[in-house]
DNA sequence: GCTATTGCTGATATCGTTGTCAAAGAACAT
DNA sequence: ATGTTCTTTGACAACGATATCAGCAATAGC
């Protein structure tokens, strides 16, 4: 077994008979080493099995190889895939991850969280929806010049550095579908107001409806705030006017789940009398049944792609990422079928 | 605004004209500091808006503020419980929460978890099932003297630091219920072998039933792995069976709700033809319909439990708190119903 | 009255790195 | 031979806290 004390750089200096400053280059493959010295210290390091102290490298060098989330998401998948995305990257780069849940209705957010960065010396944030919808927050980040990349839907383009989903086009794109399966009654329940996917998947839907000249009966139009029970409620109105849609197409799954519990209890039957279309491709599409038509986005690869892009822009070493906009793909389940009679 | 130096242990010494020592001292609560240079000292830190450097605290004092979240767990729900309990804690007493995903076939993991704690100073650890279960890693955590507390079933009390929940007493007070409805004819669906509430689970139940004289048809107890999948094959095998139980006990709700839709697919209704009983009261159990009965763990509430013992033994200063065994609740929803004819 | 104890305080070393700067030697140009 | 530049290296300060230990009053004990 290995002594207490753990070894440190003045240790190696001796092993290999050089200085520490030089060790030191060699760990940070600084330039300006002969390779002889250089191996001879890597010798060193292998043997006593030396590996640097990271509070001591960032107390002198100001960065603490630390990331942080920050969130405010009741959506617990989302956030999961999101965090095992960055996680990815956390673990071939050395870097950690640390959670940081908002409030994006608390005040001080922006200051709260720039002297948390400051406290702990983080390296750089990813900042999640709807936080990363809060321009004010944004300009606060950038103002204390503090690293940061977000995930956020295709308009939220105006931060340098972001990873972005084309929620307007899903849309856009699955209400067609609908469309060309000869529904024309279609309902729409929209997602929480603050996240700004809401209205751009909303737009989504009705520019593809309008275009088709279909009329938008705002009786069956609700707002729902993406959790499951918004949707219960909206789809128990919807299903209560007095002609109802053919097909209920939700802002997300959740939302859609609740739709369809609505149903079943009313003793509609899906997909025969009323089609449902969630958003997300949340587990939960696959397990209802009938399962649901959904829209999948690749969270996890784009969590991936952000932490990428966030540690280029931080770690001077590593090459950099570009933002990029990640496509979305149509699901095509149970829940949607084509008009019948 | 502030400049751009932040303002350190320094600048309050000199504005409160006393030596660093003094500064620091109040800082950590010490005794032996009169009640006029402490306030004086507070005054300053105040007026300066002085925050103690984390990593010069770390590095000195070896520790990081930091602490761990061990888990290899595909539920998200359970995960986003804990890691929300375990939040509360840190943001209350100023830790730092760092994600460690594991692989619990990993053959290294004990010697990897150590080096990363070494690495990053992590002060402690909490261990969540099935890495809880393994009493070889929690050797390893003991022999390299690590602090760590465990979330894990009532048959793991070895561990000096646990919080755990009554499995055994949660699903053999369901199966009287069941009983206690009329139903003789009951499938069990049992979790992932490498969790040891799997069998604990499984405990309870066939004690409760055995203890009624009521036989367990081994048909009609299948091995699955708390997911949905497992528990849709699982419930398709059962259901396929000559006779059919009038009820179907799985140990988790994701394997309840597969079993669920299996039902559905074949056209059986629930409850009146079967029965399912789900573990766990994921959002999932209320969200389907009918909605499942189910046992519920204060998951998060455990966490935070958890979290507090851990952080009771690595801070000296903060009052320890003990070890603690939680009550699972029995939800009774849609989907029990008493036998009936 | 004199020593021992206690309470409070500060000078300085220390944690384990990286940063600054200068020195030594090699290589090259003049 | 001399000056200039470039490469390689090390001595030592610095990061911002805590730890050690000694000093100085004030109080207690005899």
């Amino acid at each position: 077994m290995s002594k207490q004390m753990s070894v440190t750089i003045k240790d190696v200096s001796k092993d290999a008979n050089v200085s520490i400053k030089t060790v030191s280059r060699v760990i940070n493959n600084e330039v300006n080493v002969s390779e002889d010295t250089k191996d001879r210290v890597l010798q060193s390091i292998l043997k006593l099995g030396f590996k640097p102290n990271k509070n001591a490298q960032s107390l002198r060098s100001k960065r603490s190889y630390m990331i942080a989330l920050l969130y405010d998401n009741p959506n617990k998948h989302y956030l999961a895939d999101i965090q095992s995305g960055i996680l990815q990257v956390c673990k071939e780069t050395g870097y950690n991850l640390v959670l940081q849940e908002c409030n994006y209705q608390n005040k001080n957010l922006g200051t709260e969280i720039i002297e948390f960065i400051r406290d702990f010396q983080i390296d750089g944030l990813i900042v999640t929806p709807p936080l990363s919808d809060m321009d004010d927050l944004l300009a606060s980040l950038d103002n204390a010049k503090v690293h940061y990349s977000i995930i956020a839907p295709s308009d939220k383009r105006t931060s340098s550095s972001y990873v972005s989903s084309n929620d307007y086009d899903a849309t856009y794109a699955m209400t067609n579908e609908i469309i060309s399966k000869g529904h024309a009654n279609i309902g729409f329940i929209k997602g929480h107001h603050k996240h700004s996917a809401s209205s751009l998947r909303y737009k989504g839907f009705s520019d593809a409806v309008t275009q088709k000249n279909i009329p938008i009966n705002s009786e069956w139009v609700k707002e729902g705030d993406f959790s499951f029970d918004s949707g219960f409620s909206a789809g128990l109105e919807i299903l209560d006017s007095p002609i109802c849609p053919s097909v209920i197409f939700a802002s997300n799954d959740y939302m859609a789940a609740g739709v369809m519990k609505a149903a079943q209890m009313k003793g509609i039957k899906i997909p025969s009398e009323l089609c449902i279309i969630g958003f997300d491709d949340s587990p939960i599409a696959e397990q209802l049944w009938p399962s649901l038509s959904t829209i999948r986005q690749p969270v996890e690869e784009m969590a991936c792609h952000a932490a990428k892009i966030l540690l280029g822009t931080v770690d001077g070493l590593s090459e950099k990422t570009e933002s990029k906009e990640f496509k979305s793909e149509l699901i095509l389940r149970e829940s949607l079928v084509s008009l019948s009679g």
